[in-house]
DNA sequence: ATCCATGCAAAGCCTTTGCACCCGA
DNA sequence: TCGGGTGCAAAGGCTTTGCATGGAT
């Protein structure tokens, strides 16, 4: 954290780093909200966000895009592959073997910069099993 | 369309659909009401809304949850892979060979029913190129 | 004639932001 | 000290929904 930046680690922003390293459930911002707030009962909401971002940009967190449902959170930064249930939309971590065959980085295509590529697994976490749809 | 269920064909429908398919450029929803508007002036954005969230349920059109960002559409429901710029969140076609060591299906792993997998390559496009940040 | 679909507008959900005060480096 | 950070609350962006009317089958 902080590299060559003028970033400050308050005792809000290190409470939300700690909680969030402590768990695997990807918790959303305002999961994240409530566990932080058993240590800091007077933090705001919006301090909560405005650190999830802040982190996430630092490369200290990861942040999952859901669209619809609420953003995800992952205290791991290291890369590694996850499951999104499509009944709770929670997620989890996927650990298979996956060879794409390109590499990320300084790919480019048709006037676009390819800088990286997102890949998650779908499906029906244990406890959704019973909204697997008929087919 | 339509199989079993009793949905029905009206004119909102069937004008969102076939502008949809005219288009490549993956518009959000809100694009889609404009463009839309051009032949049925008088319709409402919450019809547009329903209407592609069924499309989309049907498997006549792609619905791409982005988060943050508006939802973004694509009137092709053939499987092909996407690039979204980074700078202004838009989809493209990308058309690349991926050969993933997997198939979607009926897969199980610890207690998850795997149902398929979602991926999608990161860039920035022309017009964005100037975003791209300098490390 | 049914009953799904529409238009309109309000509500909802999640997230961002303005501002005055606070506090870490 | 000094400028980034916080709490609070309001605003914002996108999407969903309730309700009375309309229209496809």
């Amino acid at each position: 954290l902080q590299k060559t930046s003028k970033l400050r680690m308050t005792r809000q922003r290190r409470v939300i780093l700690e909680e969030l390293r402590r768990v695997t459930t990807h918790p959303s911002a305002d999961e994240v909200y409530s566990m932080v707030r058993r240590r800091l009962p007077h933090i705001s909401l919006g301090t909560v966000y405005r650190n999830l971002e802040i982190l996430a940009q630092c490369g200290e967190i990861q942040k999952f895009e859901s669209g619809g449902s609420p953003r995800r959170f992952d205290g791991n930064p290291a890369p590694h592959y996850h499951i999104r249930c499509l009944g709770c939309n929670r997620i989890a971590d996927f650990p298979v073997e996956v060879s794409l065959d390109f590499s990320d980085g300084q790919m480019d295509w048709a006037g676009y910069r390819v800088t990286g590529h997102r890949l998650e697994f779908v499906g029906y976490c244990p406890a959704c099993a019973h909204k697997i749809p008929e087919s």
